[in-house]
DNA sequence: CAGATTCGCTTCAGTTCGTGAAGCATTGCG
DNA sequence: CGCAATGCTTCACGAACTGAAGCGAATCTG
């Protein structure tokens, strides 16, 4: 049996295991760290999940939230160390999706995707 | 706009990110094969969540199931390749959680666990 | 011989989780 | 004026998950 407080893979299945929070880390890895610039890239996900996954995130101190006092008001989410940590498993979601499930982001890259080339792998 | 179907990060997250799945697969990895060892070990889990984790993981290739004709029933199931293909993913968890959760398996072995040195990562 | 136990589930009622649409406050643009 | 943009919140609904109970056949316990 296996304690769910002390067993390391549980514990990170918890932060990481509801309907989006991987997508949103990815996301954020990629660069992307506003809120509708995150609602617009998760197409189909409600702004109370993100809001929800976000504000849980930063709770966890995975992401940090910075806010700018201008209208319309601008917040950024960003990556702690402790965020950026999980890219490994990001990639490593990246390579299993390539390999077993015959999926490649490299498909017709769409006119909203953005240009700048982000490392989201360090 | 990521697109759901041809990112490989969304494909395998909808595969992975039932509450449970990720530790199901673990659990095989380590070993354990029959139904009501794996609802012993994931202590908490309904046997209708085990059951619809196990039944969707089947129908993914990510596991197989043999049926032994005994007295109680019988019912082994063990990863295919396409299973075994997730356990960097999870070694990446365990790594995170001991990293950045200060949590660790190696913390008093209960006399339920299996002896042999089962490798969990190839 | 009655009763409990084992196995691999299924069923049911109830709770929690996620969705989709709408709305809000502010201000600039046409 | 009317609409757009931002970063959300609220609400009602449906889907997902839980916890307890049960089942059918055989075998172990008293």
């Amino acid at each position: 049996m296996v304690d769910r407080d002390t067993c390391p893979v549980c514990r990170t299945a918890e932060i990481v295991c509801g309907k989006w929070t991987l997508l949103v880390i990815r996301d954020l890895a990629e660069g992307r760290s506003r809120f509708c610039e995150l609602e617009r890239s998760l197409a189909g996900i409600s702004p109370r999940t993100l809001s929800l996954r976000l504000r849980a995130l930063e709770e966890e101190g995975i992401v940090e939230r910075q806010t700018f006092p201008e209208v319309p008001p601008r917040v950024e989410y960003v990556l702690t160390p402790k965020g950026q940590a999980l890219a490994p498993l990001i990639e490593d979601m990246r390579t299993y999706g390539r390999q077993w499930l015959g999926v490649d982001c490299a498909a017709e890259p769409s006119d909203e995707i953005l240009r700048e080339p982000v490392a989201a792998a360090v």
